[in-house]
DNA sequence: GAAAACGCTGTACCTGCGGTACGGTTTTTG
DNA sequence: CAAAAACCGTACCGCAGGTACAGCGTTTTC
């Protein structure tokens, strides 16, 4: 990384802090570029204004959510071949990821943005919708794949639980924000998982071995205590 | 009401929209009191200062909220005495009282508090905090009630399940503000109702007649489309 | 019916921040 | 070594939050 953009992610991570901390609109310039170690000069070098500094912290948020979207469920695909136990392993790890973050997950920028909608130009609000239906196109297409095989108990429709996902994470950072207890967030993404495994599996009677032999070591993490 | 308290309401009102669209930072006086029709010294003669405000106007939404929440659930007691039907229908009405809500849900205020809790002071935090938390026990108190007569098909904690309640509300509020589409929220909540009730429903077979008969009318809408 | 309290208005002023402009300087890179 | 990249310094504008205080009409209270 070149030094241009290393200080480019600095200013976008103090940013960040900051917003999440404090809303875009009470976010001053000065204090980060104060905790960055740079004049007003650089900052206006690398972003021209304020919109622009959204845009790009907005970008870099999605692009982690999405590294993290893609870990945790790539590695339920790989240690089970049926859907659904692949979801519910790949929710379980999920929820240990906001579970291991130091000091609770320090909030959502779409949330941020959400409620500051008036402050951003229409390119920002069209990251953050975009995002969102990427991951909720995303959820769908999987339990798609999951309705296929497994019949649901219940008449509710898949894009609405698609969309619970995105909900409870959002609602689960604020309550564990507020109530200043990370493993809030942990607690509902679980119960989420709890949700769609009442709803995909057939009856009380649990049906054993769907699981496949895992593939890939999982590391130093046991990840069959609750799997089904 | 008074001609005092009729200002003060309408600047409530006001800045209460204006936080839930730019945030509270960004939220400036100067435009409040423009589409009030006073003069700055008239706000600062309601409100010391920007804080107080901020106090005054949490306190005025979660009373407007525990009003709508005694009134839903309320009328789901009257209608059985059976505590999962009379919680179930109390979030149908819920579901049906988002809906309902002409340009969407407005926003939560909480959530609002939650991502700019630096711009507040302790006092501020801890009503938002109480606030949530009164809401955990109340609907903690309703499942311990419906787990007594209807045990969990899951093991999952009551208190988590409560909090989710909160949880699915403020995310289907980002959803929904945030997708321009209202009935997202309302999904949200049935959502969560279909959770509840897969939970404590003892088996696929439904067993009926557990309904007891309305002591009180409805007032127009049916109640009984989807109890069960 | 006078006094006190209420509900404001008007003016003046200070501070801090977002943002612009622009010239100069150092650092990196080809 | 030269050019581009990555900054620094300074000076400035306008707006908003907030303070201070004097005053004024209306309503309430004794």
């Amino acid at each position: 990384m070149g030094k241009g953009l290393e200080t480019r992610e600095r200013i976008l991570a103090i940013a960040e802090m900051s917003v999440l901390a404090k809303g875009f609109g009470a976010t001053s310039i000065d204090e980060v570029i104060a905790e960055a170690g740079i004049t007003k000069s650089g900052f206006f070098y690398h972003f021209k204004d304020k919109n622009e500094l959204a845009r790009a912290m907005l970008l870099r948020y999605v692009e982690a959510n999405n590294r993290v979207f893609d870990d945790v469920f790539g590695r339920g695909r790989q240690l089970s071949d049926d859907p659904l136990q692949a979801f519910l392993i790949g929710l379980k790890l999920l929820a240990e990821v906001m579970a291991d973050l130091p000091h609770g997950h320090p909030g959502c920028l779409i949330a941020s943005v959400c409620y500051q909608e008036r402050m951003f130009d229409r390119e920002v609000r069209a990251i953050a919708v975009n995002s969102v239906q990427g991951w909720n196109v995303r959820f769908r297409a999987t339990l798609d794949e999951i309705a296929a095989q497994h019949p649901p108990r219940e008449a509710v429709d898949l894009d609405t639980v698609a969309d619970m996902m995105s909900c409870i994470v959002d609602g689960g950072i604020i309550m564990s924000k507020l109530m200043a207890d990370p493993r809030r967030l942990e607690h509902q993404v679980l119960a989420f998982r709890s949700f769609v495994k009442m709803l995909f599996s057939p009856s009380p009677a649990v049906p054993a071995g769907q699981v496949s032999a895992p593939a890939t070591r999982v590391d130093s993490s046991h990840v069959d205590p609750h799997l089904l």
